[in-house]
Parts: structure tokens; C-alpha cells; sequence
RNA sequence: GCGGGCGUAGUUCAAUGGUAGAACCCCAGCCUUCCAAGCUGGUUACGACAGUUCGAAUCUGUUCGCCCGCUCCA
């Protein structure tokens, strides 16, 4: 499947988003504020379903990882190490011609050896070839006369003899400004410059900084993972793309600490771990890809990082980083704080650093990837009942049809495992069955209750919040036989159970 | 941040500078023995701030937000 094979609409789902209160702008009533969201009452239970299961499988349902919760303000020191005050900021210039803007580091400029007078040409890292035809053409000069130079080190005031990558004409440039993307704040009332900390823009830095006190609390043996849930700031310069690229977003970022030399295998292992997880929270393997970086797209410390990617209707984008980083991170705050993060290996008597595999993920980018995943639109068949995809872009269903849209979240994924319905909400011995039913289920799952209305208005209710299982009482479950029907979201079947099996039944579909 | 487009009930859409309407949704009541039935009633909107005008949803400015392109990224 492609990104442009969705039925989908951004546009019809953040409207139902809103509708259903899944996702709202945040402080709306004030006109809203451009990056930040947030989740109602349906979309917060969807986001701790997804972290409830990412936090089942890495530190319960293994061995080797612990939790921890650190702070989203630290130490600045910890920022210094980690290089994000040296490094967190993207230069960047704009072309008042072409519009075009380029982050400065990435930008290459031709400079005559001897002639300072002469145009200078930039170009994109690598390509040189248009600003050397642009020297024959523009200049009328010999490119073996020109010699590269980092765009950073041009002056200023030789702007005006630079011609853009883009274009023909000089001084179209504009200087390079820099943008830090960490939110600053001051420690204590009095805001002065000694007391700037940062709010974190990764969570990554609080399980490096915790690396000791873990260690020498929990006895754990290489290899081994530290695992953290957390809020992350970024100054974004242009959020986009509804809540996927936020400036406060969560995080769910793994540390697993390796042996050096086993990077390679550790890395493949978790990217596989890893893949097996979005298939069973239910983003499907046609839809998911992994992205190889390669080269430069490598950060220098790194020896291997592979993006995970999911097809999303506006295009394939990244849901998680999985980094092999390295003694990077240890070694750099060993350094700047002056104390030992080194571990010691009782089998084979040797101190090191460990290497260390980070599996980092988005969670509202996947909240809103298993939200596409999740939305359709179908037609029913009046007479059969037979259940079709809705012809995209159709405002209405054909003729003898009617219109249902679904969200088919994975049952470990919806809001509401369960909803309870009376038949009808007139007949008194029905509803407080119902209401009993509804009460024992709701003491291990969340639950919906509802009787308003004709029970197939309330059936389609619950299919557009993506409810997996309606369980209905009726006459029958009181007069005969103290047995429910459940009806199946997905293919709108329904089966006969008693009460005394529901639970099992349920538990066996919707636990992670 | 730059360029372009757009802001009217929860949603989708109306309204010539002169009383802001509809449909669906939602809520209440009646009715209802399994897939958005029906009847009655009800709540809810001109993104914000200025300006022009006797009078602004409509014209102008500013601002905020959303969408698209550039850019960037977990």
C-alpha cells in the first residue's frame, strides 16, 4: 500500500477527531496556539493504551528492562554534554528570490583563489556541478580558479557578491540566522542568566544522566535496557501536518546497553523487536518501512540508525529512530560531570562503557498513525448486510446502501473495550441487568455505557469510536437463559455467550 | 520564518453593507424485542482586536489559527 491509496482524508479525520473528542487545539477558546494539542476524553485513553502496551513489553513482559521517570528540567550541564546547546540550532539563510531557505551548514560556496572581488557561487553539499556551470555561464571564469568554501565562513558584507544555489543574480541571500529549538525557562523567581535551564527535547538524557544510580540499585547485567515515558520540548520552526509534528510532544525511548562489538546484531534485533510490536498494536507490515541511513545522513558517534516509517496520507513519515550510539552518550557525561559511568563486568573482570541501542519512538505520531490506520468509511448492504468499502470521495451511499464509519483500532488500542446496552431503555429488569453487567466488566476494563435511542444507532456510536465489542441485553438474558449477545465491531456478527463467560471471552480479545 | 489559500453552530453548507438560516450530530420526552426508524421540544456559530459606516459575517488593517509549497523532524 502507498501513502495515496488511503480512503482516508486528513480532513475527515481530524473532523471526527474533534467530533468524537479524540484530539482538540489546545486553550481553543483563545484562538489556539500553533504546535501544541490536546487529547479528550477518548484520545487520552488511546495514548495510555499505547503506552500501557510499550511499557508491558519492555518492563514486564522482559527481564532485562527497567523503568524510570526522570525530570523534564535538568541540570543545564546535562544539555552541554549531550551537545544540544552546542548543536541543537540550524543556522538557516533565505533566498529573497526563489523563496527557498537552506540551513547554512549544509551550504557550499566556489570562491575565486586570488580575485576577492569576483561572484561567489553556493551550492548544495555535494553538488557543486551548478555553481561551476554558473561560473562559465555567469562569470565567464574557469572553475579551476575557484576554490570550496564553508558558507559560514563567508563574511557578511560579501553577501552581495553571492549568488544563491537557486539562482543566477547575487546578494539574494539573507544572513544566516540561528534558531534553538529548546524551550529556555529560569530556575527560581529571578530571571537572570545563571539561572536558564532548558525544558528536555529528548528523554534520552535522563536515563544517561540516571545510568549510575540505576546500575548499582538494580544488579543488572549487560546487556540491559533502561526505559522511560515522558513528555519532550522542541521550538519547532514549523509544526505541520496536524498533531505529527508538535513543539510538546511524548516520547517512549528505550537505553539497552550492550557489550561493544555486538552493535550490529543488537541493532537488527531491536529493529525486528520492534517492527513485531506496530504489527500487534496494529499498523500493518504493507504500510510500515524501515529507512536506512546511510553516510552523512549518519550522526558521527552513530555506527548504524534505521527510521521507522509509516505510510500516513499526507506521505511517509518517521514514527521512530532506532540508533546504534555508541559509548557516545556515557562517555560524554562521564566527562563533563567528572564522574565514572563505566560498567564492570563480573565474568570477564573488565570495566567499559557499554555501547548502547536506542529505540526511540513518537507517541502521538503513532497515535495518529494507528488513527489513520484505524478510520474507515464502509457501505452496508440494506438487505444483505453485506459490509463494503465506501467509493472514495463519495458523499452518499448508493442506492439500497447505507454509510458506517469505523475506527478498527486493534482491541489493545481502543478507548473503550466494552459497550453495554439494554435492549430497550423502558423495560426497568433490562436495564438493571445491564447496569449490573456493566458494573462487573467495568472493574477490569473500561466500559460504555449506553441506552439511549434504538440499539443500532448506538451499535454505529460505538463503531465510530472504535468499541470492539458490544455486549446487548434483552429479554431472553432475563426471562431464559442469563446470556448476552456481544456483537463484533468489524464484521457486525453477533454470538450468544452466558454472563459467566463474558469475561474470559472479552479478556481473550482485548488484552495486550 | 517566507510565499499562496482559507476562517459562519460539534460537522457540512447558506445568507445583496440592513432580523445570522438549514441539514446531520447532540440533549430531553414519547415510542421502540438487534444495526444511524418515527413524533415533539431544546442547546449551540460569524477566530480575535481595531478602523470605515447611521449600520459590518460582508469593506480595510493588524493579529491568531488551519491547509498547501519551501524548510525541518521524535
Amino acid at each position: 500500500m502507498k501513502a495515496n491509496d488511503y480512503e482516508v482524508t486528513m480532513d475527515a479525520l481530524v473532523s471526527l477527531c474533534k467530533r468524537r473528542g479524540f484530539i482538540f487545539q489546545t486553550s481553543e477558546i483563545y484562538g489556539g496556539i500553533n504546535g501544541f494539542w490536546d487529547y479528550g476524553p477518548l484520545g487520552v485513553e488511546m495514548k495510555r493504551n499505547i503506552k500501557a502496551c510499550w511499557w508491558k513489553s519492555m518492563t514486564q513482559l522482559r527481564e532485562d528492562i527497567v523503568g524510570l521517570d526522570s525530570s523534564i528540567i535538568m541540570h543545564p550541564r546535562v544539555w552541554e554534554a549531550s551537545g544540544h546547546v552546542g548543536n541543537f540550532k540550524d543556522p538557516m539563510l533565505d533566498c529573497r528570490e526563489t523563496k527557498g531557505r537552506y540551513r547554512a551548514d549544509q551550504i557550499f560556496v566556489l570562491k575565486h583563489k586570488t580575485d576577492d572581488s569576483a561572484l561567489m557561487f553556493a551550492y548544495h553539499e555535494n553538488a557543486p556541478a551548478p555553481a561551476e556551470k554558473k561560473i562559465k555561464k555567469v562569470a565567464k571564469g574557469d572553475a579551476a580558479d575557484y576554490a570550496e568554501v564553508a558558507l559560514l565562513d563567508i563574511p557578511l558584507d560579501a553577501y552581495d557578491k553571492l549568488v544563491g544555489p537557486d539562482t543566477n543574480e547575487p546578494g539574494t541571500l539573507t544572513e544566516p540566522r540561528a534558531f534553538n529549538l529548546m524551550f529556555k525557562t529560569y530556575v527560581g523567581p529571578v530571571e537572570e542568566s545563571s539561572n536558564v535551564a532548558y525544558l528536555r527535547p529528548e528523554t534520552a538524557q535522563g536515563i544517561f544522566a540516571q545510568f549510575g544510580n540505576v546500575c548499582s540499585t538494580v544488579r543488572n547485567k549487560v546487556p540491559f535496557g533502561i526505559a522511560q515515558i515522558g513528555k519532550a520540548f522542541r521550538n519547532e520552526i514549523n509544526p505541520r501536518n496536524y498533531t505529527f509534528r508538535s513543539r510538546e510532544f511524548e516520547q517512549m525511548e528505550l537505553e539497552f546497553f550492550i557489550k561493544p562489538g555486538t552493535d550490529a546484531e543488537q541493532h537488527e534485533y531491536w529493529v525486528t523487536e520492534r517492527l513485531k510490536w506496530y504489527e500487534k498494536v496494529g499498523l500493518p507490515e504493507g504500510r510500515m518501512h524501515r529507512d536506512i541511513h546511510e553516510g552523512d545522513a549518519l550522526a558521527h558517534y552513530a555506527s548504524a540508525c534505521t527510521d521507522i516509517m509509516y505510510d500516513f496520507p499526507f506521505g511517509t513519515q518517521e514514527l521512530e529512530g532506532i540508533a546504534a550510539r555508541g559509548n557516545f552518550d556515557l562517555t560524554q557525561h562521564q566527562e563533563t560531570s567528572g564522574k565514572k559511568l563505566e560498567y564492570h563486568d563480573e565474568e570477564t573482570k573488565e570495566r567499559y562503557i557499554p555501547h548502547v541501542i536506542e529505540p526511540s519512538a513518537g507517541v502521538d505520531r503513532i497515535a495518529l498513525a494507528l488513527l489513520c490506520e484505524a478510520y474507515r468509511e464502509e457501505w452496508i448492504n440494506k438487505e444483505t448486510g453485506e459490509i463494503s468499502t465506501a467509493e472514495v470521495g463519495a458523499k452518499r451511499a448508493p442506492e439500497g446502501h447505507e454509510a458506517r464509519t469505523v475506527l478498527a483500532f486493534s482491541p489493545c488500542i481502543a478507548p473503550y473495550k466494552v459497550a453495554v446496552l439494554p435492549l430497550v431503555k423502558n423495560k426497568e429488569p433490562l436495564v438493571a441487568k445491564a447496569r449490573e453487567v456493566y458494573e462487573q466488566l467495568s472493574k477490569r476494563w473500561k466500559c460504555f455505557y449506553d441506552q439511549t435511542g434504538a440499539v443500532g444507532r448506538r451499535y454505529r456510536r460505538q463503531d465510530e469510536i472504535g468499541t470492539p465489542l458490544c455486549v446487548t441485553v434483552d429479554f431472553e438474558t432475563i426471562e431464559e437463559d442469563n446470556a448476552v449477545t456481544i456483537r463484533d465491531r468489524d464484521t457486525m456478527k453477533q454470538i450468544r455467550l452466558p454472563i459467566a463467560e463474558l469475561e474470559a471471552y472479552i479478556s481473550n480479545i482485548v488484552d495486550f
